[in-house]
DNA sequence: ACCAGTTTTGACAATCATTTTCGTTTTCGT
DNA sequence: ACGAAAACGAAAATGATTGTCAAAACTGGT
């Protein structure tokens, strides 16, 4: 684990949402760091593979990586103001995916799920003046 | 609805699959249409704004497309070998995202669920020979 | 059939995230 | 300290998608 992956990784943890690579991107050079570009979108790959952070595509199709608390499998309900995310387990839906790919005749069945929605400050604050804020 | 939306709505349907623009346009330029990548991509456009097709995002962040029997919400059970889907429906998720919302303070809750796995035909295939075949 | 205005189209250029390339710098083992 | 291997980063390449703009097709009224 070189410097600059360790600086990747420190900069999503201090993020409770899902950052693009060119948000830490712009994270670390504002923080004075002279990283490049190449090595975030290295990096995060590198993480991404061995398990350590979380991806989703935003609706653009734009890949958003997230540093959870656990590894073990999880969703996310995510706020679609600030992207903050919290970590949500399922178990009935683990159980219901599995289902419907067996009952389909379907093998090695996966399954994406996301929930998105505004979390409670970020819906106190659009409530009260007109224009919303990104984190 | 003009006659090249039309000839994409149509030539999606013919599909029981997901199809990316590029697809669309290979197939319809193999049909002998003169049409453009850019019309392909407005009328897609058109198309799932209206509701009439579905949208997804493939891992590499591509739009891929569908046009479904039912405009009502569902999700899909999707080969990853031949991107064959299935509509699937699922009342307990629906309920469960729903909850998992609202329980964390969220408003406005909406999800994504989407099941992947390979198809019978396609697991068929795959064992006998080596080689996965695209439809 | 004809015209003026609107809509649709499509070739091409422009965007933008992401990946490649490739020479340079660091890291490490010895 | 020395050389191989791994990590870096600047710049170019890629590929899907979108923007531009002039030409083509369609409209309703005549």
């Amino acid at each position: 684990m070189s410097t600059r992956r360790e600086a990747v990784r420190q900069a999503l943890t201090e993020s409770s949402g899902f950052r693009s690579a060119q948000d830490l991107y712009a994270d670390l050079r504002a923080d004075g760091s002279k990283i490049g570009l190449t090595t975030v979108y290295r990096a995060l790959q590198a993480l991404s593979d061995s398990g350590e952070v979380d991806v989703l595509r935003t609706d653009d199709g734009e890949a958003v990586y997230r540093a959870c608390d656990t590894e073990s499998h999880h969703h996310h309900l995510v706020c679609r103001t600030c992207s903050t995310a919290v970590e949500i387990e399922g178990p009935a839906v683990e159980r219901w995916a599995a289902d419907v790919g067996a009952k389909h005749g379907f093998s090695g069945v996966t399954h994406t799920v996301e929930v998105f929605g505004t979390c409670g400050p970020c819906s106190l604050r659009s409530a009260q003046q007109g224009s919303a804020q990104q984190v």
